[in-house]
Order: C-alpha cells, then structure tokens, then sequence
RNA sequence: GGCGGGAUAGCUCAGUCGGUAGAGCAGGGGACUGAAAAUCCCUGUGUCGCCAGUUCGAUUCUGGCUCCUGCCA
C-alpha cells in the first residue's frame, strides 16, 4: 500500500513476476472499467503478462461498498491459493485494505432504510428531527457523529435495525489479522511525492485523460452511485465545458491530488500501525532481498 | 493626457461610522467498520502600497507619491 504515485503498481508487478505472484488490486475506482488513465491502471500488456483481480471488473454504473469489496478479495485471494501462486495486494484505499485483512464487524445495512434517511435529511427540519432522534435514543453515537451527515445517517440506520449503537457493535471483534501477511507502506519525502504527482499528472492528460474523462461523463459517470467520486473527471468536465482554462483544470488536479496523498498517509500511518513503512525511493533489489526474506520468515 | 476604481494572509477578496483585522481557497493537523480518489472535524499576526498631516490614537480621515486597472481622449 501507498498513497497515490507512490509506485505501488510497479513494485507490485516485479515482485508479483520474481514470486510467482497475481495481483489483487485495493483500489476503489481501479475496478471499474474505462477509467484507465484517470485512475493510473497498469498497462494493458502488464495486465496481460501479470494476472489481475478487482480490475476493470465494474461497469462505471454499478455500486462497490467495502462490504462487497472484501467478499471479492476474498474470493480472489482463495482463487489465487488454490493454483498455488502468491496474492499480492496492491493499492491505495486504505479503508478497504483495512477491512480486508481484519474483517468487519458483521453489521447489517439495508440501503433502502439508508437512502430513506437520506432523504429525510433534506427536509426543512429533518436534520433537526434525525439529530434528535439520535440524541435521545443512542447518545453516544449522537456525541461521535453528529456534525457528519454520512456517519450520523449509518449509525441511524444501524440503530434502527439492530436497536444498538453502532460504536457499541463495532468493538465487539478485536482486530486480529485473518491472513499472514508481509505489508508495506511506500513512503516518500514530501515535497518529491508532491513533485511525482504533479508530473504523473501532465503525464496523464498527454496521454489522453481528457479524451477518457469526455466519454465517461457522457456516459454518466458524473450521477453513477459510486465511480462519480473518482478524482479528477468533473475538473476536466469543467474545462470541457469552458469554466476553466487547461492550466487551471491542471492546477485543480494536481491539488485535489495532493489532498488525497496526505489522507492516505494519515491513514496508513495511523489506522494500520502494523505495516512496515518502506523509505523511498528504493533499488528493487533490495526490496526484493527484503520480500525474499519476509517471506521466508512468515512461511516457517 | 483627462476622469474614475483599486492596492489588506501564499491567492481571491470582505471589513474597520478612527481603538492595529476576517472569510473562501491553498497550506498544516486529525477522524474514518456497508458512498472511502468520498465525507467530515480542528487550524488564520498579516510592514492593512509608500511618505507626510489631523488626532490621545490612523489600516480606516486628508494631502502627496508609486504601481495596477477601467472609461474618455
């Protein structure tokens, strides 16, 4: 794992090619199809040479939550097992790795309930009336959540269900790792991450994103459930549709980029403490010797 | 050249009927168990363009200067 141009995709390719490895991509906007360039997939002879999971298995109109999510990774990693080769995870959404290697808490969800919910938020005074439903009925939750619409609306709908607060059911598994596992952080000085992501991105945009980006929108990734979050397309729809020059809509890009590297740094470092940060840049054959040894080491 | 408008946080700008100033964005920190490349929380001292005058006190009023900018020539 890594933030955003952090190398994982080709750390991920050379050792999955030394240890006879495929990989299971942890990304959340990699799985849908289309998006190649906006969301840095491996090339499509690099996903010919490697076999690859959880990539351009998604139309760009369907749903992806981490629950569903870990039941394919799951799937994959079985799958993978079971010719005798080597899962590699790679990727960058932290909260599904997370998820995926201690499990979830067995919650239930029904979307319904949620999109109604949803709905009532925007009432006038609906948010006032779920605030105080909240406040009298699961207070603790109420504390944790109450400025943050999409957390306060899950624990009402957790609530509703289960009649429990949800930070009461979430702390009934300890996180125990469920698989062996060698995991790295790719780590970078600031400001060359920084330098990486802005280069990444021209790159991107020569090498076709906008044209990418003109179809996807067409398409409607713009009102899809989940692929609309996808960085970058609605900048360059913006630029499409004349609201900003090319150098602001590359600026935006870059920025929006950055902001997401550091939550992603924020969240390795603090929410997956057991993961061993990688300094780079890094010769591949000293990570490798290092993997080797890893290896060795968790299979004994 | 004439008549206006402006010069305040890295950027765009508010504001102070005279008591040394605040928003958005950027930047920094944090959260995160079914939307996560998303969502949310915390975080703002800067010669208030320069020089003088009035005043107990000026970034705020007055005069001059410099630099932008608009209209007319």
């Amino acid at each position: 794992m890594g933030a955003t141009a952090s190398g994982k995709t080709s750390l991920a390719l050379k050792l999955a090619a030394d240890f006879k490895g495929e990989i299971i991509s942890a990304d959340s906007m990699q799985i849908y199809k289309g998006l190649d360039i906006g969301t840095a997939k491996p090339s499509v002879q690099e996903l010919e040479k490697i076999p690859h999971h959880l990539i351009n298995l998604y139309d760009i109109e369907q749903k992806l939550d981490v629950y569903r999510f870990v039941e394919l990774a799951e799937k994959a990693i079985k799958d993978i097992h079971s010719r005798g080769k080597l899962p590699i995870i790679a990727g960058g959404t932290g909260f599904y790795i997370r998820a995926l290697l201690y499990g979830l808490d067995t919650l239930p969800g029904d979307a319904g309930l949620r999109s109604e919910l949803d709905a009532e938020y925007d009432n006038p005074d609906g948010y006032e009336k779920l605030k105080e439903l909240m406040r009298v009925k699961d207070p603790a939750d109420f504390e944790r959540w109450h400025m943050h619409r999409r957390k306060l609306i899950r624990a009402l709908e957790v609530f509703t269900l289960t009649g429990k607060s949800i930070t009461e059911l979430q702390t009934l598994n300890k996180p125990e790792l469920r698989f062996p596992v060698i995991s790295w952080n790719l780590c970078w000085e600031r400001e060359e991450l920084k330098r990486r992501i802005a280069e990444r991105t021209r790159i991107m945009l020569d090498a076709g994103w906008i044209e990418e980006a003109e179809s996807a929108i067409k398409s409607g990734i713009l009102k899809t459930p989940t692929a609309h979050q996808v960085l970058g397309y609605k900048i360059i729809g913006e630029f499409l549709g004349k609201k900003i020059d090319y150098e602001t809509m590359c600026e935006r890009i870059i920025t929006n980029t950055w902001q997401l590297a550091r939550r992603q740094i924020t969240w390795f470092k603090k929410q997956q403490p057991e993961t061993e940060n990688i300094q780079m840049p890094k010769d591949y054959a000293v990570l490798k010797e290092r993997f080797s040894c890893s290896l060795g080491a968790n299979t004994a």
